[in-house]
DNA sequence: TACGGCATCCCCCTTTTATGGTATTGCTGG
DNA sequence: CCAGCAATACCATAAAAGGGGGATGCCGTA
């Protein structure tokens, strides 16, 4: 028994020469390329693919774009993202649109053959600098006591955060029952502590 | 020349066996081994090691505690995380303290030795069932980051954006060389799009 | 062609923030 | 015990931001 593989790719060389790769398995059987994921839903449905390769940028309707179709569509097929671009905003939409994995283009071929089994297995299989992104993205540090970079204290760390919620200082004072006055003495003292001289500088600040 | 490494791990045989395996390597030196990081960050500053392998469930310290301290003292030296629980609690805790990788101890032995590598080259090695639970932590169908959920022009980004950044309306419009009329404009625009009415809501409902 | 969206600029007016003081209370560490 | 800080509150002034208009030129599409 072999697995069933679609691949979505603009560039006709590269699918190909993917295609071909893995055909040479007898694991594999790529039974369909395409140059783009117009019909990815009918694709998929008349198709039924083990496995998607998935180019990211490709016109029309990006890869990201397709993989959110899908998943919407309740279409829970694994879903490996193929692609050049390393940066932060793509891999932060293919993960959140739902992709299962993530390979650079630039990985050894093999790679391809493994990661393809290893979504199969339920893995994520992600090349280890795409990792590294995925990481970067979480919360860093999270907010603990103490670690508070410009010794804020805990009265006016919560206003901070009141403002970093858009609240107005009218809201804060209501929200935490003290006079606008008071909101306010603190708020000064905050932009002292973090040297800026507005909410919009302290919220930036306040978030590297 | 060799990599210094330290390895935090409670079980002795195991502390033992990981540090033979990659002393029979030359490109690895094990130059020290605790039952525990309680002194971690005095190790990290005496030993000055490349690379750390920390076990997750340590008596009086964990592991997560350890990863924190070091990055507090801003430690940045890779650390990779040993362990054998898979859970999401204990990834995402390890992912936000600042852990560079995360291999589950039934991987295959040479597998450290690559992860060692792999962080030494900017690299987050991390097994792809742990991958696949690091996805599973992102917020399920998040908004796309830069997706224009407000349809915002253009304009209308880009001075978002430096609000965003903290910008003053003067300092805006001094950085695109426009009028502070024009960015005032376009700011009551972008409010009445996105349905706020000052910028810190602004850039509170932007985060989203 | 007419209309709507976009970008640009200007006016008036009100509300909110920012900046600079001053002051009281209560708690805490040397 | 006193100095210092956090938290509370008030006043005054000036700057910035928000809300309402209106206007022009450009573009693309109905």
């Amino acid at each position: 028994m072999s697995y069933n593989i679609i691949i979505y790719d603009d560039n006709k060389m590269l699918r190909n020469s993917i295609a071909d790769l893995l055909n040479m398995s007898t694991h594999f059987k790529v039974i369909a390329t395409f140059a783009n994921p117009i019909n990815v839903l009918a694709d998929v449905l008349n198709l039924k693919p083990d496995v998607i390769l998935m180019d990211i940028d490709m016109p029309e309707v990006t890869g990201v774009q397709a993989v959110q179709k899908l998943r919407l569509a309740n279409q829970n097929i694994p879903i490996i993202m193929l692609t050049v671009f390393e940066d932060n905003e793509n891999i932060y939409n293919a993960i959140c649109a739902g992709a299962s994995g993530y390979l650079l283009k630039k990985a050894n071929p093999d790679t391809i053959a493994l990661a393809i089994l290893d979504v199969l297995d339920g893995g994520a299989p992600m090349t280890s600098s795409v990792a590294k992104k995925v990481l970067q993205l979480f919360p860093k540090n999270a907010p603990k006591k103490g670690d508070n970079t410009y010794l804020l204290s805990s009265r006016e760390l919560e206003i901070l955060e009141h403002i970093q919620k858009g609240f107005s200082y009218k809201m804060i004072a209501a929200d935490l029952a003290i006079s606008i006055e008071t909101v306010r003495t603190h708020i000064k003292n905050i932009y002292k502590k973090m040297q800026v001289n507005s909410a919009t500088e302290a919220i930036a600040k306040a978030r590297d």
